[in-house]
DNA sequence: TCAATTATGGACTTTATGTGCCCATAATAA
DNA sequence: TTATTATGGGCACATAAAGTCCATAATTGA
């Protein structure tokens, strides 16, 4: 029961993004330098948040990646479910058709996690953080 | 990012032997048979609970488990850390020695959950629990 | 005391997933 | 056209979860 590295990474580049000048494309090398991952799979997370819809991708030379228009909305729990998926927590498998009672307690104590998140803004969050570009 | 089935397994149980009649042994069988899981592979995860202080163990025939005498007092957090350690979900690995925002919001994040994870006790779960014996 | 029963612990296999790399392909700019 | 950059498939490695097997210890009952 951990949160990827995956997730962290993806975190940290969306804050690094939200710091970036907007409109400017950055290439995955230089995220990736940052952070200390290798580009290759740095690129394949970034490919997911694209499919998510919160940043866009432009090939070629001085391509590279940005924010999307709606950043500014996009909160922790977004960036977590595009990278690791919203399924339960917890899955309880028996009590086939019947409802399981731990499972209840077991996602009400997700969803308290997940309302937090929910309301963990990346530009809430990255206006408290000084990011050295 | 997923409660591991030693989780399940150990809440399942706990909660039945919250409704067993109080200083009777069952063992390891029996409560295997009822998860449809193996005894070999259940009696490791009891015998974790056992060192957590939850339950106690009595070898020989007729032996089995029963639960300790301050069960009431258990939740469920408590048996989730007995299984999985306490560890926190996240770990940033970066900013060495600096503190990470991410890491913050991440451990508050998680923190909601087990402030609600303490306050189910097992004595409360296993009284809304029709169990059939 | 002996045999049956039950928990404990070590070592192992299997399976699943995360992490990471390599290479081919597509798209874009100079 | 060439250099650059993202995308995607496939492979390899590491780690952890899930589960098995067997030897050992403790206890009960005959």
């Amino acid at each position: 029961m951990k949160f990827s590295k995956a997730t962290n990474y993806a975190l940290h580049t969306m804050l690094f993004l939200a710091a970036f000048p907007p409109n400017k494309l950055i290439g995955v090398q230089q995220l990736a330098e940052r952070q200390e991952v290798s580009p290759t799979y740095l690129s394949k997370i970034l490919t997911k948040l694209v499919k998510a819809g919160m940043i866009e991708s432009t090939s070629g030379a001085n391509g590279g990646y940005r924010l999307k228009r709606n950043w500014e909305e996009i909160s922790f729990l977004d960036v977590i479910h595009a990278i690791e998926g919203s399924a339960s927590l917890f899955d309880c498998e028996m009590n086939h058709g019947s409802e399981c009672l731990v499972q209840k307690v077991m996602v009400s104590a997700e969803e308290k996690m997940e309302d937090f998140l929910k309301n963990q803004k990346l530009s809430e969050i990255a206006k408290k953080m000084t990011v050295v570009l």
